[in-house]
DNA sequence: AGGTCTTTCCTTTTT
DNA sequence: GGAAAGACCT
C-alpha cells in the first residue's frame, strides 16, 4: 500500500487516507491536487476494497474529466468505463438517459447546445412579435436562463423587460418539453428534479455512490451544490477540492459562497491545506503572489516551491499585434532549437478571438499547434446540419432540428410554410410529426407535397439506418438530401466535405464503442457525447504548441507558457472596469495563467492593435505592473519607448518602423482632424459617446461609457466626433 | 422562396 | 475585418 504514498508529502497523504466523512481540501495552484485525487480515487478502490462503480468524481470540463480518467486507467490500471468520472452535465444525462420518463420527457432526448438555445429565444421573440431591437435577445435569454434556476427571479426584473422574460420563459420551457428537448440547465435542474420527486431514484444513487469526490469546488453554482447534497448518502463521504483564487466563473454563477455552505452542511469535515506547489519556480510563483494579493476578498495565502527562483520572466511588446505574434513564434523556434518540444508551450489569451492571428503565423511558420476552443469541429455548420438530420430521423417532434435539416439544402420549404405546421399544431393540440404528417389538410398542395417528400426520405432514412452500416449511411444521407450537391457549389465546399468525412470516422469509432446496443440507441449516445464535448479538437497534432484561453487553461501545466495581449480593454476586458467584483475575476484568471508556467512566463503585449477593424492603442494591463519590476525583464517596444535603445527590439528594425509609420499615415490620412481639448466631449464610432480625459500629442485618452471604459486613440482618428 | 447586396453587430470566459 | 442578419429584388 506504500506504494501509492510515496511522493507524497505529509498534507497530500492526509488528504488522501481520510477517506470517511466530509473533507475540504484548499489546494494552491500546482499543489499537487490532481495527484491527490487520483491516488485517493486509488486508494479508495486497492486498500478500502470500494468498488469502483460506487464512487462518483466530478470535475468541471471535459478535459479535466479524461485527464482524471486517463490518470486513473494508466497509472492505476483501473477500467474506467464503469466508473462515474465526469463533469456535472454529462453526469446529468447519464441519470437522465434512465429516467427522464418520469418526468414526462421521452427517453431519446436530445440536448441542445447554447447557441441553439440563442438562436430559439430569438424565434419565440420573433414569433410573439417583440421587437428584438428593443429587446436584446442575448440579454432576454440570460434573463430566461436565470429564471429557470429560480422563478422569483422574474420579480427582480424590472418592468418592461420582465413581461418579456415572463412569455419567452414560458413558450422557451414548453418548445423544449413538446420537442423533447434538454438544454445545459436542464442537465442539472431535471436531475435535481428527478432525485427529489422520485424517491426509489435518489435511494438507488445514495446507495450506489458511497464516495463522492469534487474537483474544482470554488466554482460551483448554486444547483450544482444542490446536485451534489441530493447525491451524497448520510454516511457523507464527500471529498472537495478548490482554491478560491482559481475561481473563475462567477460569470455562469459560480458562488463561493459554496465554501460557507458546505462548512455549515457537513459540520464536522476535516480540513487539509496544500501549499507547497510543486510545479513553478520561485519567480513564477512570486510573481502570482503579487498578483493576487491585489484583491481585497480573499484569505491571505502564499505558495512556495522548493524549484528555485528560475528565470525571470520576459515582458515583450510589440509595435503591432503581428509584431508580437512573430515574437512569440520567433522564440518557440528558437526554444526548440535549443531542445524544447512543441508540446512544451502555451499560449493563453483571454479571449477566443485571439486565437487567430496565432494560427496564421504558426501555419506560415510550420510550427505544429493544437486549438483548443470554440471554433469547435462540432459548432460547423456542415456537422451542425448533419446532425440536425440525425436528431430529426430519431425524433420527429423534434421541430428545431426539422428546420435546419429541411433548409440544408434549401428544398422549397421555407419560414412562413415551418410557421404554419407549428401553428397547426399548437391550435389542434397535435405533436409536432402530426401536424407534419396531415400537411396536406392545412397547406397548398406544393407545399405539402414537399414536406410530404421530406418525410418519406426521413421515414427511408430510418429504416436504412439500422440496415446499413454508418459509415454508408452518411453518404446515403448526404447523397439523397442533396447536401453533397450544396456542397460543390459552395467555395468551402471541399473543407466541408472533410469535415463531413471526419465525422464519420468518429459515428465508427463509436460504433465499436457502442457495440452491443441498437442502432437507434448507440445513434442517440453519440448524439448526445457531440452536445456535451463541444471542446473536442482535431487530435492529430502529437505535437505541437497548445494555444487555449486562460479559462480552459486551468489544471494543465506547461514549461513555458505565454499570456498575450495584455492591454486594458483586453485583459482585463474593458467591460469589467467599472465592476470591482468582476475586474477581480479577471485578476484571478491572471493569477490562474502565471501559474500554469514551470520553467517560464513569458507575458506579451502590442502597442496599436486592430479591434473591430480598427487600429487602436491600449495601455499595457495592469496585471503586467503588478508583477514587481525586479522579476520582470523587458524587451521590444516597451524597451524602445522607455530606454530607447535595445538591440533586440523588432521595433528598431527599420522595416518596422516603416510599418508603423505608414499605418498611422494611412490612419491619419482620411482628412479628419480633431480639436479636442480635455473636458470635450466626443462621439466615437465604435464606442459611442465619451469625454476627452487628456490630450498629448497625435493621442488623447477617452472616457468612454461602461461597457467601454478608458482608451488612448489616435486624437484625429476618423472614427471620432467632436459633439458641438 | 430564394439569391444577392447592404448593414449591423461583434469579442468574454464553459457545459 | 468578418460573420450574420436584414433589405431588396427576381
Amino acid at each position: 500500500m506504500n506504494d501509492l504514498l510515496i511522493g507524497l508529502n505529509e498534507k497530500q497523504r492526509e488528504a488522501v487516507l481520510q477517506t470517511e466523512g466530509p473533507v475540504m481540501a484548499i489546494a494552491g495552484a500546482g499543489s499537487g491536487k490532481t495527484s491527490v485525487l487520483t491516488k485517493r480515487i486509488a486508494y479508495l478502490i486497492f486498500e478500502k476494497n470500494v468498488n469502483p462503480q460506487n464512487i462518483l468524481a466530478i470535475t468541471f470540463t471535459n478535459k479535466a474529466a479524461n485527464e482524471m480518467k486517463q490518470r486513473v486507467r494508466q497509472a492505476l490500471g483501473i477500467n474506467t468505463y464503469d466508473m462515474w468520472i465526469s463533469t456535472f452535465h454529462s453526469m446529468g444525462a447519464r441519470i437522465l438517459r434512465d429516467y427522464i420518463e418520469r418526468l414526462g420527457y421521452k427517453r431519446n432526448f436530445q440536448i441542445i447546445d447554447d447557441d441553439d438555445t440563442h438562436q430559439l429565444v430569438k424565434n419565440l421573440m420573433k414569433k410573439s412579435n417583440i421587437d428584438t431591437k428593443l429587446f436584446n435577445p442575448k440579454i432576454i435569454r440570460n434573463l430566461v436562463l436565470k429564471m429557470k434556476f429560480d422563478e422569483d427571479f422574474i420579480k427582480s426584473i424590472e418592468a418592461p423587460i420582465n413581461e418579456v422574460v415572463a412569455i419567452i420563459y414560458k413558450k422557451y420551457q414548453s418548445y423544449l418539453f413538446e420537442s423533447n428537448l434538454v438544454d445545459f440547465e436542464d442537465l442539472l435542474l431535471l436531475t435535481i428534479k428527478l432525485l427529489k420527486q422520485e424517491q426509489d431514484v435518489k435511494a438507488y444513487f445514495n446507495n450506489k455512490f458511497h464516495y463522492v469526490l469534487v474537483d474544482e469546488f470554488q466554482d460551483t453554482n448554486n444547483v450544482q451544490y444542490e446536485l451534489i447534497k441530493l447525491l451524497v448518502n448520510e454516511n457523507k463521504n464527500i471529498f472537495i477540492v478548490g482554491d478560491e483564487d482559481q475561481s473563475i466563473y462567477a460569470f455562469r454563477g459560480a458562488n463561493i459562497e459554496n465554501i460557507n455552505k458546505f462548512k455549515r452542511d457537513y459540520k464536522n469535515y476535516y480540513l487539509v491545506l496544500l501549499e507547497q506547489n510543486y510545479r513553478s519556480t520561485n519567480n513564477i510563483l512570486n510573481a502570482a503572489n503579487n498578483i493576487i494579493q491585489n484583491n481585497s476578498t480573499r484569505i491571505p495565502k502564499n505558495l512556495f516551491s522548493e524549484k528555485g527562483k528560475g528565470e525571470p520572466i520576459t515582458h515583450y511588446k510589440g509595435v503591432t499585434a503581428r509584431d508580437e505574434v512573430e515574437y512569440v513564434a520567433m522564440k518557440i523556434i528558437h526554444m526548440v532549437r535549443k531542445g524544447y518540444e512543441y508540446n512544451d508551450f502555451a499560449i493563453l489569451y483571454r479571449a477566443n478571438s485571439t486565437s487567430r492571428s496565432f494560427e496564421d503565423v504558426f501555419l506560415q511558420k510550420q510550427i505544429p499547434y493544437r486549438i483548443f476552443g470554440n471554433t469547435s469541429f462540432f459548432k460547423r455548420k456542415e456537422i451542425k446540419d448533419f446532425t440536425a438530420y440525425l436528431r430529426f430521423i430519431l425524433n420527429n417532434d423534434d421541430a428545431f432540428s426539422f428546420i435546419r435539416a429541411v433548409s440544408a439544402p434549401r428544398r422549397g420549404i421555407g419560414p412562413v410554410t415551418i410557421e404554419r405546421v407549428v401553428d397547426y399544431a399548437a391550435n389542434n393540440g397535435l405533436a409536432f410529426s402530426d401536424a407534419l404528417r396531415l400537411s396536406s389538410d392545412f397547406l397548398g398542395k406544393t407545399a405539402s407535397n414537399k414536406i410530404t417528400a421530406f418525410m418519406d426520405m426521413m421515414v427511408d432514412f430510418r429504416t436504412q439506418l439500422d440496415d446499413i452500416p454508418f459509415t454508408d449511411f452518411v453518404d446515403y444521407v448526404l447523397d439523397k438530401t442533396g447536401y453533397i450537391d450544396m456542397l460543390k457549389l459552395d467555395d468551402k465546399g471541399d473543407v466541408r466535405y472533410e469535415n463531413l468525412l471526419e465525422f464519420k470516422t468518429i459515428l465508427a469509432e463509436n460504433n465499436e464503442i457502442y457495440e452491443d446496443l441498437t442502432k437507434e440507441e448507440m445513434l442517440t449516445y453519440i448524439l448526445e457525447d457531440i452536445a456535451l464535448k463541444s471542446e473536442e479538437t482535431k487530435e492529430d497534432v502529437e505535437n505541437g504548441v497548445t494555444l487555449m484561453t486562460l479559462h480552459s487553461a486551468k489544471g494543465l501545466e506547461f514549461r513555458v507558457v505565454f499570456i498575450v495581449a495584455l492591454e486594458m480593454g483586453m485583459f482585463p476586458l474593458s467591460r469589467t472596469f467599472g465592476d470591482r467584483f468582476e475586474f477581480e475575476e479577471e485578476r484571478r484568471l491572471m493569477y490562474v495563467g502565471v501559474t500554469r508556467a514551470k520553467e517560464k512566463l513569458f507575458v506579451t503585449n502590442a502597442d496599436t492593435r486592430q479591434t473591430y477593424g480598427e487600429t487602436l492603442r491600449n495601455a499595457d494591463s495592469v496585471f503586467i505592473e503588478e508583477i514587481p519590476a525586479e522579476l520582470l525583464h523587458r524587451e521590444g517596444y516597451s524597451v524602445a519607448v522607455n530606454r530607447s535603445k535595445n538591440v533586440n527590439s523588432v521595433y528598431q528594425r527599420p522595416e518596422y518602423k516603416r510599418q508603423i509609420d505608414q499605418k498611422r499615415k494611412s490612419l491619419l490620412s482620411k482628412d479628419n482632424t480633431n480639436d479636442l481639448n480635455k473636458g470635450d466631449k466626443v462621439i466615437h464610432k465604435v464606442f459611442g459617446d465619451g469625454v476627452v480625459v487628456s490630450v498629448a500629442g497625435d493621442h488623447c485618452v477617452i472616457a468612454f461609457q461602461v461597457p467601454h471604459g478608458i482608451k488612448t486613440l489616435l486624437k484625429d482618428h476618423p472614427a471620432i466626433s467632436k459633439k458641438k
